[in-house]
DNA sequence: ACCTGAACACCGTTCAAGT
DNA sequence: ACCTGAACACCGTTCAAGT
């Protein structure tokens, strides 16, 4: 939350590693993954570069600050103490929905293995695993495989953000998509042909949680006791 | 100097965009993704930027050609006209082993949305779904699901590499991300501790293969049509 | 057509010096 | 303790000039 204490003299106040974030994220927010720098930190910060780094070490945990600020936010919206596979899918949307308001947390996000947002996330979803009724040896995978399928929708989305950054448009931005995949050759991509006809009733978060949908059913398939 | 017509000769041979991208793909695989300049460049190829510049486009260019060749290759050697479960699997490890052997693919994979390389996995995984007698409504999702977890494999295998790029040996490795998990406060992450202690069990290219069998039994969960 | 390499604009990071 | 800002080493890219 809120600085405690005083509040809301901003420009006076003194800096610190949360006002350092904080200014990182609406760079990043407004400008794309490409503005933050130093130099766009310390114009709008009012500052020199040393000041910022002596309250961060470097521009990658600057980074792992940020992200870990927007999953936390992401995450401490999910909370409810929901049944458990409904709970994975809060989880899950939440940060779907995260990354589609910040768009560079998608190209951040699977570069920190084990820094505190990416940890916060496999938690929340294993924790769920086991009140699911997982079984302990399958948990592991399970969560993994939830983990990664995230990330990989949270890199495509942020990479989807960076080349389409101009179009606004929902529709206009399909349009380039699938004018993109009709360019491939047709006879080495029959696949992809057939799927470009599907684009125009194609909704991203309904297609990222259809992916975590399958995988819960595979999970219940593999965990079912009675099964093989 | 007289070599003209030689075919196979290397060093005096013309600049080209396939030896541009081999140099860079052997400065990638030998430093690392960091690694790739073009001054690294010039020097190896013993030239000047501009002449770098006559052949490729820019860096972002010359990344997509060096993953694209490391895919191709890896997709060319999956082909197999095996079952089309089986055949998934194995474009699926294909992938898994090319990122493993070329860690920096695992990084650039995951921006390129609509190059040829990410196209060419979502091409072969697709064509095999519909072998497999998934209804085509629900293929686009399917092979979405599959490719972003296979994406996410990647980033997080990419990433590994990166912080763990001194340790050779595995299970020095494995105690390396032990000793990261350890350090969270075991009350708020109950279940990243308990999983810690499978790590010594663990084994990536296991675990990446059963996250794709999870999602392919999801898979054969919802197109079942008597299922419902 | 293809190549050279100096020059440009910009970046993350450091550090002596200030308060 | 905290901040300033010039300086350093390095980067991707351009371009006039060469062959």
């Amino acid at each position: 939350m809120a600085t405690k204490g005083q509040r809301g003299e901003r420009r006076a106040g003194a800096l610190s590693k949360e006002r350092i974030v904080e200014a990182a994220i609406e760079i990043l927010d407004a400008e794309g993954g490409g503005a933050l720098t130093f130099r766009a930190l310390t114009a709008r910060l009012e500052t020199g570069s040393g000041a910022i780094y002596w309250h961060v070490a470097n521009k990658d945990e600057l980074l792992a600050a940020a992200t870990g600020e927007i999953i936390d936010r992401a995450m401490a919206e999910a909370v409810g103490g929901a049944e458990p596979r409904e709970a994975i899918r809060t989880i899950a949307l939440g940060i779907f929905d995260a990354i589609d308001a910040h768009p560079w947390v998608g190209a951040q996000l699977p570069r920190e293995p084990w820094q505190a947002a990416m940890m916060r996330i496999f938690e929340g979803i294993g924790g769920r695993l086991q009140a699911l009724g997982v079984p302990e040896r399958a948990r592991f995978d399970c969560a993994s495989a939830l983990v990664n399928y995230i990330l990989g929708v949270a890199g495509q989305n942020a990479a989807n953000a960076r080349v389409f950054a101009g179009e606004v448009d929902r529709t206009a931005y399909l349009t380039a998509i699938a004018e993109r995949w009709a360019q491939h050759d047709p006879a080495q991509f029959p696949f992809v042909r057939q799927v470009a006809a599907q684009l125009g009733e194609h909704d991203d978060r309904e297609q990222f949680l259809a992916g975590i949908d399958l995988i819960l059913a595979g999970i219940a398939a593999v965990s079912r006791p009675d099964d093989k």
